[in-house]
RNA sequence: UGGGGCGUGGGCAAGUGGUAAGCCACGGGUCUUUGGAACCCGCUACCGUAGGUUCGAAUCCUACCGCCCCAGCCA
């Protein structure tokens, strides 16, 4: 069955079953249906979707459920297409759908039905409850209906013809069938009551005319049941025992028993109604999907950037993904929205076990090694999965010219920051450690290649000295890389809740522009070449992308990106951004002495300036438990008062309690910063140096100061 | 205005009268040749509100509030 996935290397047969089914209101309602030894002891659900559209992540949700019951009940899971209504429905559809749900996993056998095979059977049963007096045919227009119908505060009003003779409805109703009468001339009514506050059971219309051409019966029929008509008793000929939908049918149950009821059908199924899955960030009605199809606002029903399943397929998510992502849902009966960090979660974690490991540059900044020869070749062989080398490994050829990332280099590197910079150390993935020596760049001052040069010492990417190097860098070589092109996707709307616009607008108004970003002339490992269509691998540092079905061949590939790799650099950029920018407009830096980068953020002489020194003693010292860095000092102040003060040190200071007694320097005109551990109330200040030992502290002390007193 | 449902931390969601699981998100840390993964910690929930029953209430009762669905010859 998971034929679409296994015949990737590592990637394994089927997800394991989950070892705690998680269990639900409705499984409760079947444990105690098979307590009360109903049904014999069967369960049989079935899946029901309409061919009017492609099946989304929605729908993925009910094949889940249905066909999971059925098979932890032992029972059986039927595919029944719901196709009432010719006019909006199509062959298209129920092919793709059926290719969804194998793909997604699940199987039907033999199966597979449609409610058009019993339109005999529903023929016969009206022609049953005209006899027994409880349909009619009417002649009222569409309009007129509805008017009768009345509304929540008004009752409905008897129809005119709603006390034919059986003899005249049996005539006038094979008569329908027949042609004699024009398209919603006449219809055949459920004779129930008029003035229900169910809306539902004001005689509710069981057969329209339609002159419409049915996908599987062609113009047999001129007649078509209503779906309130059909469903109970499709289930009821199936002998569904549980018929599961969603929530807003659970005022059509009343009706959907009335029929089976009337009917005198044995084996009763029973309606359940669920709360349908609503995800952030997309939308999820048939309706407003096939608009974006059809407006062309997204390629097809197959867009990476669809919620359908066809479309999450094709972003590479997996059928395991989405099948754990169901488990985790949950189901219940409130009204509900998942983040789709979820699904995404769901993904992430499925593919970081079996996705194999590759390199792949999006946006290439060649880095000349001016210390490797020229006419020289390595051949690295990496692993396909750090954690899994039953997987095997992969050749990586290295050479004088290699392309990093754009994004991995920057000129005057921010806080954090690990990745390279001139004079910087990294090492490229597998291979060796690089330093950056020069930057080459364009009259426009742009940035255009590297020039590093590489510790031979260090091949395969450990240093022989054991110095640490913190940054790791993809990278592909120049000679050997192949040409990718690459579809980089985001969120299709902008809002978490589309439907939520400005007066006037549509969903669509929040549409993101910025949903789909084609990138070409990205470089790819050679290990690549001829990867198959729906091949998933992850890009090292960057993501988990697949190869397109439809547009990547072995010899022009194209992935689409699936989803991104956590990133917690973002992160921490994200949080010294909004605490540097405004500094930087409020005091434009000065321009700094020629041969002079400051590394990071430049401050004035200004800010310094603004500093308030004063002598502290230290009163207490003690370290944190948890923290390895921090200790905590209680210093005197003088007329300024105690101060409590975490102080990075900790690794530089063997005991605190031989700092008790000596008099630091503090800053004493700090906002006090927030810490896990408390709040800090001040900084002391300290000299670092780097020595061959390693990193040097040593505490600036003012021996002779009193505490408080100020220190220019 | 009638009817049908639903309200548990930022998002899902367990809980079924005995003192609030788990997952995601978020924050912190350990480790790390992916700033990935893994691992550890935190997120200290007045269970929509107000009363009541009870030794004891998210669970039972009453009232109120809020949200969703229904007036297709769609499903």
């Amino acid at each position: 069955m998971s034929k679409h996935t296994n015949d990737e290397p590592g990637e394994r047969e089927k997800a394991p079953a989950p070892s705690a089914p998680a269990t639900n209101f409705i499984r409760e309602i079947i444990d105690e249906d098979l307590k009360n030894g109903k049904n014999d002891g069967r369960v049989a659900t079935r899946f029901p979707p309409e061919p009017n559209g492609y099946l989304h992540i929605g729908h993925a949700k009910s094949i889940c459920l249905n066909f999971g019951i059925a098979a932890d009940y032992n029972g059986a899971c039927n595919l029944r297409f719901d196709d009432t209504n010719p006019v909006t429905e199509d062959v298209e559809y129920v092919e793709s759908i059926k290719e969804d749900i194998r793909w997604l996993g699940f199987d039907w056998d033999d199966r597979m039905y449609f409610a058009s095979d019993y339109f005999d059977q529903l023929y016969e049963w009206a022609i049953y409850l005209i006899k027994k007096g409880k349909a009619y045919v009417c002649d009222l227009s569409e309009e007129e209906i509805r008017q009768g119908r009345g509304d929540f505060y008004r009752d409905g009003e008897e129809s005119p013809f709603r006390h034919r003779s059986v003899a005249e409805n049996l005539d006038l109703f094979a008569r329908m069938r027949a042609g004699e009468f024009p398209d919603g001339s006449k219809t055949l009514r459920a004779k129930i009551d008029m003035k229900s506050p169910n809306m539902n059971l004001r005689d509710p219309l069981m057969y329209r005319i339609k002159r419409a051409t049915h996908h599987r019966t062609g113009d047999k029929w001129l007649i078509y049941p209503m779906y309130d008509y059909a469903h109970g008793e499709s289930d009821a000929i199936e002998g569904i025992t549980h018929s599961i939908c969603t929530l807003e049918f659970e005022d059509h149950r009343p009706l959907y028993e009335w029929f089976v009821r009337e009917l005198d059908l044995p084996r009763p199924p029973r309606q359940i109604e669920f709360a349908r899955l609503n995800l952030t960030h997309t939308v999820m009605s048939k309706r407003l999907l096939l608009q974006l199809v059809q407006e062309k606002l997204v390629s097809g029903w197959d867009d990476p950037r669809m919620p359908t399943i066809t479309g999450l397929r094709r972003r590479g998510y997996t059928p395991e993904a989405l099948r754990a992502f169901c488990d985790q849902i949950g189901v219940a009966k409130a009204d509900s929205t998942v983040e789709v960090e979820l699904l995404e979660h769901a993904v992430r974690d499925d593919l970081n076990e079996r996705a194999p490991r590759v390199m792949a540059v999006l946006h290439p900044l060649k880095v000349v090694i001016e210390n490797y020869p020229a006419d020289q070749t390595d051949a690295f062989e990496i692993p396909l999965h750090p954690e899994k080398p039953e997987m095997g490994l992969r050749k990586a050829p290295f050479g004088r010219e290699v392309y990093i990332e754009r994004d991995d280099f920057r000129e005057v590197p921010p806080k954090k920051w690990f990745r390279l910079a001139p004079g910087m150390e990294v090492r490229l993935r597998g291979a060796c450690i690089i330093k950056c020596t020069d930057v080459v760049k364009d009259q426009n001052g742009e940035v255009i290649e590297l020039r590093c040069t590489w510790d031979p010492a260090s091949r395969g990417g450990a240093p022989a000295d054991g110095r640490k190097i913190k940054g790791t860098l993809h990278w592909v070589s120049a000679a050997h890389a192949l040409d990718a092109e690459v579809r980089l996707y985001d969120r299709l709307f902008n809002k978490a809740n589309p439907y939520e616009t400005e007066e006037g607008q549509n969903f669509k108004a929040n549409l993101n522009p910025n949903s789909l970003e084609v990138l070409t002339g990205c470089k790819v490992e050679p290990s690549l070449a001829g990867a198959p269509p729906e091949r998933h691998f992850q890009f090292e540092r960057l993501g988990y992308f697949c190869t397109d079905r439809k547009d990547s061949s072995p010899t022009k590939l194209v992935f689409n990106q699936t989803v991104s790799l956590r990133d917690s650099w973002a992160k921490i950029e994200k949080v010294e951004e909004p605490k540097a920018a405004p500094k930087q407009e409020a005091k434009p830096a000065a321009p700094p002495p020629a041969g002079f980068e400051p590394p990071g953020e430049p401050i004035t002489i200004g800010d310094f300036a603004q500093a308030d020194l004063r002598v502290a003693e230290v009163v207490a010292a003690a370290t944190l438990p948890g923290s390895k860095k921090l200790i905590q000092l209680t210093l005197d102040l003088g007329p300024l008062g105690r101060r409590s003060v975490l102080a990075g040190i900790a690794e530089h200071v063997a005991d605190p309690q031989t700092l008790v007694g000596k008099r630091l320097i503090c800053v004493a005109n700090l906002a006090p910063r927030k810490m896990k551990w408390g709040v800090s109330e001040g900084m002391i200040l300290a000299a670092a140096s780097q020595t061959a030992a390693g990193e040097h502290l040593a505490l600036v002390e003012a021996p002779n100061g009193k505490p408080g007193e100020r220190v220019q």
